[in-house]
DNA sequence: GAATAAAACGAACGGTCGTGCTATTTTGAT
DNA sequence: ATCAAAATAGCACGACCGTTCGTTTTATTC
């Protein structure tokens, strides 16, 4: 012990690893993500790459998780420089606009969320459902700042209003996928607006 | 040609290879659907199965095209039953959210949407983007009708209304795999009836 | 620089993948 | 019953899959 320092300084190859593979299943899906494939894309060889994660489910977890941290970090962090109330909601809003530019041509968290929708009990799609809960109690929690603020009317159902912004910007990464972002993303704006301005006190 | 009755009667096959194609294909997707797994599935061999189609891809079209004819026959077509307008505009939606409880556990055409959404031009991609283009479609039409019958405001903006309709069953159908059905159907009905009421006379 | 631990490699394993090819069976019309 | 055509089976192929194992290279510590 004493002088434990950090005896692993290629979990900078971790992290290498988990950019290139979360670069592959934006294509390819969580479970169309293959070693090979990623041991290629980083210029190692798969036992390489393998031995990082133990199994391929581990690497699918860490991946997940590394999404995840970054979706938060992307979206939720900046907007809380925004007062609370209807000004945050609106730059996570807004946040999570750009988020869907930027990912229009393959979203991993969204793809996740649909491979593991209606499967049997798996670690992944346990950790799916978790962060998804997770990232739906912070909409809400937003949404009662908002209601508290007096941006919204107090009887305001969170889950509800929760539920229909999430539902946009699914339509939103759906659109953008198949039609194209600037028309999705008009139709989402005009949506938003109205959705809000129906639930103004 | 004289007497050419149809001498393939084998066609019966095919839809018994598309019925299991659809099974599987709600579990792994269309990209995880194997000519393996689903000849072992009806009970065939790999050839057997695969001389059907003559290409994975051209199965996978043909199974693309079987679930958009059944989506439209279980959604569509019984609604047009009910008069124009707002009533026949309800009865679409209301045959959408069964046909997303039955298909809770995976639905073939959303999957299909996500895994094609960004990738580059394939014929997979262009059937997927013509069918939800087409039932996009078909929406706007329903309620163009609704607009005409007076039920929705003369000033409605379909292509909008559509894409909010089209956002909650995304939402429905997302919750519903996660969450469970119930609590998704409960807030897709009470956002339906929000919206719907936001677009009155 | 020697000793030690971490990291990466390379080959091999049993499987499954989609796809050809050639037989064999089954079907339907004569 | 016959016969052509359609349907299915069987087999083999090259490629890739996740995983294991033993070795070799690289990095860290004394």
């Amino acid at each position: 012990m004493s002088t434990a320092t950090t005896p692993a300084k290629g979990a900078a190859t971790r992290e290498l690893i988990l950019e290139q593979a979360y670069q592959l299943a934006r294509h390819d899906g969580m479970e169309g993500l293959s070693i090979g494939a990623l041991a290629s894309g980083v210029g190692m060889s798969k036992s390489g790459v393998f031995a990082h994660f133990g199994s391929r489910e581990d690497l699918q977890l860490a991946l997940l998780e590394a999404v995840s941290a970054r979706f938060v970090a992307f979206i939720l962090h900046p907007a809380l420089k925004q007062p609370r109330g209807l000004p945050r909601l609106r730059a996570i809003v807004e946040n999570w606009m750009e988020w869907g530019r930027i990912h229009a041509t393959g979203c991993v968290l969204l793809g996740a969320a649909t491979e593991y929708d209606g499967r049997a009990d798996s670690p992944l799609r346990e950790r799916v459902v978790k962060q998804q809960s997770d990232w739906r109690n912070e909409i809400k929690r937003a949404i009662a700042l908002a209601v508290e603020a007096g941006d919204f009317r107090p009887d305001t159902d969170a889950t509800l209003l929760a539920f229909e912004i999430y539902s946009l910007m699914l339509g939103l990464h759906h659109d953008a996928g198949l039609f194209g972002f600037d028309q999705a993303s008009r139709c989402t704006r005009a949506a938003l607006d109205r959705l809000f301005a129906s639930y103004r006190p």
